[in-house]
DNA sequence: GTTAGCACTCACCTCTAGAGAGTGCTAATA
DNA sequence: TATTAGCACTCTCTAGAGGTGAGTGCTAAC
C-alpha cells in the first residue's frame, strides 16, 4: 500500500501539528497554516483517504483528524526528520560527564534528570548491569586465619570485592588451587549466568571441597560482588501532569502506579534493550496502563557489551524526533565515556 | 485560653468528621451523627466561638467548617486518641523483616512500601547513613607492594572496605604505624566529621609523610568508605491523587516537583530529625509548595545512635493518629531488629 | 443557657442556547 | 478527471439561568 507523495505529505503535516498543538488538526488548519497550493476541500479528501487507510483517526464525527497508532508508526519509521541538536542541548548533554566519573551512577542519574529536561517528558535509565558482564578473574588474598578478601575483575572493567570468613581446616595452597580451579570453569562466563546450577556442576568434580566452594559461591551470589542492586533512576516525573492528554486524574494515576514499580520499569527497559535505539508506540507497549504512551529506549554499553539501558516515556503524540535525538547522544556519550574509563586499563 | 470540655468534644468531632469525609463539617451533620444532647442550634454557636478562637475556619459564608492550622494542632498535641494498630497492620509490618538482613537497603525499601500501602498516603524512608556513626577503627592489609585493602569499622557496625593504592617508598613497617596514628586521631569521631580540615591539622603533625596520608584520607572521602549515597526512598507517590483536595492538577504538580528533589526530601526529613516522631503540619513545613501537606517522621537508631528517618506525607487532613501508630511502630521495630544485627557483635 | 424557626448565602447541578470548528456531499470548474 | 466552492449538518465548548440543598446567623421564645 504506497502512498502517494501528497498524501505522505498531508499525513506529516497533520502528525507534526498534532504533536505541537494536542488537538484534532482540520484541513483548513493545514490548508492555512501550509502552502500546498491546494484548497482546503481537497486536503480534506485526502485527509478522508488516510483516515479510510488507516492513517488517522476522528475521535467523533466532524472534528478534526488526529493519527492513529499506525499513523505514528509511519510516521517514525518514514516521514519523520531527524533535527540536529541545539547548542544549548549539546551544552547540557556535556554537563552530565563534568562530574568525576568515579561515582557512576551519580552520572547515570544525572543524565536521567537532564534527559527529562531537555524532552520535557518522563526519563528511566537503568544504571550499568554487571550481570551482563563477564567474569574475567578472581584474585584471592588472605588476610588472616580466618578471613580473605575476594576480588572479581569482569570483561567490562568493574571491580567488585568482598571480605569473606574462611572454614577452618584449610591450607594457604589448597585455597589458591581452588581459586585457581574457579577462574578456569567461569571463566569467559557472563555473571547473570554463574548460580546455583553450576554451584551444582563444581560440587561433582570438586566434592571433597565442596563445603568451600559452596560457602564462597554462596557468598559471592548473595554480596554485591554479583548483585549490584542496578536501580532505575527516573527523572521528570512531574512532566507527564504537563501533558493535556493527561489532565484526566485517573489516566496520570495508571501511570504513576506502573512508574512506581520497579519491576514494571524493568520489564519495560528490557524489553525494549534487543535493539540500539527502539521506539514502542502506544499499544505496542505491553503493560495495558500505559498503552497511551510511547516509549524510546537505546542501549549504552562498554566496548562491545551492551550493560544498560536509558529511555523517555511521554504520550504517543511525543516529539519523536527530538526525543530521538537527544537520547541518541546521550547514549553515544555515555557509550564513549565508560569505554575510555573501564576498557582494558 | 482553655478550652471548655463541650468545645473540645464538639472540636474533636468536626475535626475526625472532615478527616473522613474532606467535605466541610455542619452543625447539623454533628447533632445527626453524635448523640451529644445538643441541637444543632447550639453546636452551631460552639462553632462560631471555635472559629472566633481560630480552630476552625469557613471556606465561604455560610458553609460548613473546616479545622485551621491550629485547629489540627491543637487536635494532635490534646485531643486525638492513639488507636492500636489492627491484627493485619501488624502482619504487614512483621513481613517487612522476613528478609534475610544482609541487604539493609532492600529492607529499608520494603518499609516505604509497606508504610505507604498501610496508611495510603506516601512515604518518605530515608537509608542508614554512615555519616552519623562514629570512627571505631581502621585495618590495613598489604595485598602486595603496590594495594592494601583498608576496612573501616564504625560503632554502630558497618565494615566498609576499599582497596587502595600505596605510594612507592612507603615500608610495611611506617604503614602500619601510620594507621596507629590515624587511628588515635579519628576514634570516637563521627563520619561526617572527617573532613578536609581534619586533614590539615594531621598534615602538620605528620609532615614528612603528609604525601600518604593526605592521598588515604582523600581516597577515603571519595570511596564508598565515608559516602555511602542514602538515598531516600518514596512510596506510594501515586497516592496523592487520590486525596480528593489535590484533584487539582496545578497542586500534585507542585508537590511532586518537591518529591523529585531529592535535596528537599534531605531537607524535609532532616529537619524534622531532632526528635524521635515529629509531626509537622502545613505552614509549619519549610518548603512553601507542600503547606497544604503534613508530614509525621520519626527516627530509627542503632544502639543509641540514630542513624535514620522514616515519614509519611499527606494532606493537612491526614489520619494523623493511624500514621502516628504505623511510623511508631515501624520505626521501634527498626531500631529493635537492627540493633540487634548490628550492635557489638 | 438552649432551642426552634426563618431568611439568607453559596456551591453545585442541569438545562438551554449560541458560537465555532470541522466535516461530508454535491455541483460547478479547469 | 482532479480540484474547488458552497452549504447543510454534527459535535464540542462555554456561558448563563434557574432550581436544589446544605449550612449559617440571628432573633425570639423556652
Amino acid at each position: 500500500m504506497n502512498l502517494s507523495e501528497r498524501k505522505k505529505e498531508v499525513l506529516q503535516l497533520v502528525i507534526s501539528e498534532y504533536i505541537k498543538s494536542a488537538e484534532p488538526v482540520g484541513s483548513r488548519t493545514i490548508a492555512r497554516r501550509y502552502d500546498l497550493g491546494l484548497s482546503s476541500a481537497t486536503i480534506r479528501n485526502e485527509m478522508a483517504d488516510l483516515e479510510d487507510l488507516g492513517y488517522l483517526e476522528q475521535p467523533y464525527t466532524s472534528s478534526g483528524r488526529i493519527p492513529s497508532q499506525k499513523g505514528y508508526r509511519f510516521y517514525v519509521d518514514s516521514l519523520m526528520q531527524i533535527r540536529d541538536l541545539s547548542a544549548k542541548e549539546v551544552a547540557w548533554i556535556q554537563k552530565i560527564f563534568n562530574f568525576k566519573l568515579k561515582e557512576i551512577d551519580q552520572v547515570i542519574q544525572h543524565a536521567a534528570k537532564v534527559l527529562s529536561t531537555l524532552t520535557h517528558y518522563t526519563s528511566l535509565v537503568m544504571g550499568p548491569q554487571i550481570e551482563k558482564s563477564c567474569f574475567e578473574k578472581l584474585q584471592i588474598y588472605p588476610l588472616d586465619h580466618e578471613k580473605a578478601l575476594v576480588v572479581m575483575v569482569t570483561d567490562t572493567g568493574f571491580v567488585e570485592n568482598k571480605i569473606i570468613e574462611l572454614p577452618h581446616m584449610l591450607t594457604t595452597d589448597e585455597l589458591f588451587r581452588i581459586v585457581d580451579y574457579m577462574n578456569k570453569k567461569l571463566s569467559g562466563l557472563s555473571i547473570d549466568k554463574i548460580t546455583g546450577s553450576l554451584v551444582k556442576e563444581m560440587k561433582m568434580e570438586l566434592i571433597h571441597k565442596m563445603d568451600f566452594i559452596e560457602q564462597t559461591i554462596n557468598l559471592l551470589e548473595q554480596s554485591s560482588l554479583f548483585h549490584r542492586d542496578s536501580r532505575i533512576y527516573l527523572g521528570g516525573t512531574a512532566n507527564i501532569l504537563n501533558q493535556p492528554e493527561f489532565k484526566d486524574i485517573n489516566k496520570i494515576k495508571k501511570i504513576f502506579n506502573v512508574l512506581e514499580e520497579e519491576t514494571m520499569l524493568s520489564r519495560l527497559l528490557e524489553g525494549a534493550s534487543t535493539e540500539s535505539l527502539k521506539v514502542t508506540i502506544g499499544e505496542e507497549i505491553e503493560i495495558e496502563e500505559i498503552q497511551e504512551c510511547s516509549l524510546i529506549t537505546a542501549t549504552y554499553s562498554i566496548g562491545d557489551k551492551t550493560i544498560g539501558t536509558i529511555g523517555v516515556i511521554g504520550p504517543t503524540r511525543m516529539d519523536y524526533s527530538k526525543v530521538i535525538t537527544i537520547v541518541g547522544h546521550i547514549t553515544h556519550k555515555l557509550t564513549q565515556t565508560l569505554s575510555e574509563v573501564y576498557k582494558k586499563d
